[in-house]
RNA sequence: GCGGAGGGCCGGAUGGCCGCUGCUGUGGGGGCGACCCUGCGGGAGAGGAAAGUCCGGACUCCAAAAAGCAACGGUGCCGGGUAACGCCCGGGCGGGGAUCGGCGGGGUAACCCGCCGGGAACCCGACGGAAAGCGCCACAGAAAACAGACCGCCAGCCGUCAGGUCGGGCAACCGAAACCGGCGGCAGGUAAGGAUGAAAAGGUGGGGUAAGAGCCCACCGCGCCGCUGGCAACAGGGGCGGCAUGGCAAGCCCCACCGGGAGCAAUGCCAAAUAGGGACCGCGUGCCUGCUGGCAACAACAGGCGGGGCCGCUUUUGCCCCAGCAGGUCCGGGUUGGCAGCUAGAGCUGUCCGGGUAACCGGGCGGUAAGAGGAAUGGUCAUCGAACCGGGGCGCGUGCCCUGGGGAACAGAAUCCGGCUUACAGGCCCUCCGCGCGC
RNA sequence: GCGGGUAUGGUGAAAAGGUAUCACGGCAGCUUCCCAAGCUUUAGUUACGGGUUCGAUUCCCGUUACCCGCU
């Protein structure tokens, strides 16, 4: 048994983001705020649909994020899974590259979002948070 | 060894890192509040179907649900099990079933085909009643349901013909007569036969008859009545009856039994908020006594009588109401917060003992047990890994060995149980029957 | 989660246990110089799988898909 810390991209990312996922991170439960979301900017990937709101004041605080399957994505099993995963990166990358203030929803997608190499599906994130604030700057 | 047929169990494994949701111990903090958040430690966290929601219950509300009637719905061989069931077990009856026996046909033969009978393990069956009633049975067919009589068959009577017959004649032919026969008619007998159809009025064989027919006889079937066995369904055998009851009840229906309705988004408590609002319907504007207030009318309270209401009707008990209110329907407004219900129950299960053919029941000892709430029970990496695909080797062959790829079915608790049904990669175990061979 | 309903040509609807029908639309043909209209013709697993019945779109059971209601 060797170490897990030889391995390159396993230590790489998950060095110390979870202390300070506690501060922000809380659940969209609501149909409007969902409604809402569906109107602001989207950025399309193969594993996800990424749609960001900047809330207006006096609403909530932190960071919020929902996630969400259609059926189109398969039965129970197949959605809980994609969720599962959704909020696991939710969870690795926003409270590095998340802003305050803003409402994600993560939309799964069929096949591809539970299939997905997890490490492109970080990726994927990323590049997707990048794009959305360098859209609304 | 060959063939056939049942039942049960399991439902990828191990480890590292990072998370999620309850519980519990301890510490800290927040909210006007119901209550909630959080650090550390400990311990727990999906299925055999969690599914479909097809049955049966527990539980909650509809005031309680005792009895009868009606309506509606369900179940349906018998007995047992169970909290209960449409479930399970055992038995009966009917059907299927490898093989076997008999008969017939084809073939030189091996064998093949058809019919009948018995029938292993086992499988299937909504399996009460069609002589209580109603309804339906298309097309075809003479006829489709108290049978009737289209064709046919048959003796009789009448008419007709002179083919057979009889007489004469060598013969051609002549004559006689309605006996046989043909044809037509009349009034009957008969239901054996008749293209059909899913189904045709007991079946097969023999006797019998003018022709026929359960008209008579034997066997089979059917019905009725005893007997024997069985708790029963039913079975066996005996006598009697000459046959009456075509099918469909997953058509209406009859009989027996069961069922009040709605459902955890039930329901209860708390917090917050609002207009603690309105319209219509229904019932109704009581009587007596006591006490208090009042000059009195009367009002409040308590008791009795009477009346009314309590999601079909009646009765009984009970509860509520009597001056505006409990009840019903609708319109409008506020909230979309918290907690309980919420997981230990007819629990499940291992083993032993006892009862029972079994399902199951009783007892002893032990093990085990998620409770989320836009919904946790996981994410990722590594190693091992079944099916499957490719290469090589061994072996007569089912197959075995080496090696590379590959990478796990159906599927996610939502109040909880007992069943049923449906989906499912692959693996493991056990049992039964027939035939053949060996001992 | 709980409760209820529907399924028939491409679309919308009928049909009593006995030949699956109607309208619109589609394809092809006729007609016309061409188009329209008109006429003719054509295409169904009655959602799927079983059962009852001589016979099922219809009656019964199971499955699938879709729709509706309930805090």
């Amino acid at each position: 048994m060797t170490p897990p810390q030889a391995l390159p991209n396993g230590t790489a990312a998950d060095g110390t983001p979870p202390a300070a996922a506690s501060l922000c991170l809380s659940t969209l439960t609501k149909r409007v705020d969902f409604l809402r979301a569906a109107r602001a900017p989207r950025v399309v990937t193969p594993g996800f649909v990424l749609q960001m709101r900047a809330r207006s004041a006096g609403e909530a605080e932190g960071i919020r994020i929902g996630v969400t399957c259609s059926k189109k994505v398969g039965n129970a099993v197949a959605r809980n899974r994609a969720k599962r995963r959704l909020r696991e990166i939710a969870r690795l990358v926003l409270p590095e590259h998340g802003r305050e203030g803003m409402d994600y929803v993560l939309i799964g997608r069929a096949k591809v979002t539970a299939s997905r190499a997890f490490c492109d599906l970080r990726a994927d994130l990323i590049r997707s948070l990048a794009k959305l604030h360098d859209r609304t700057q």
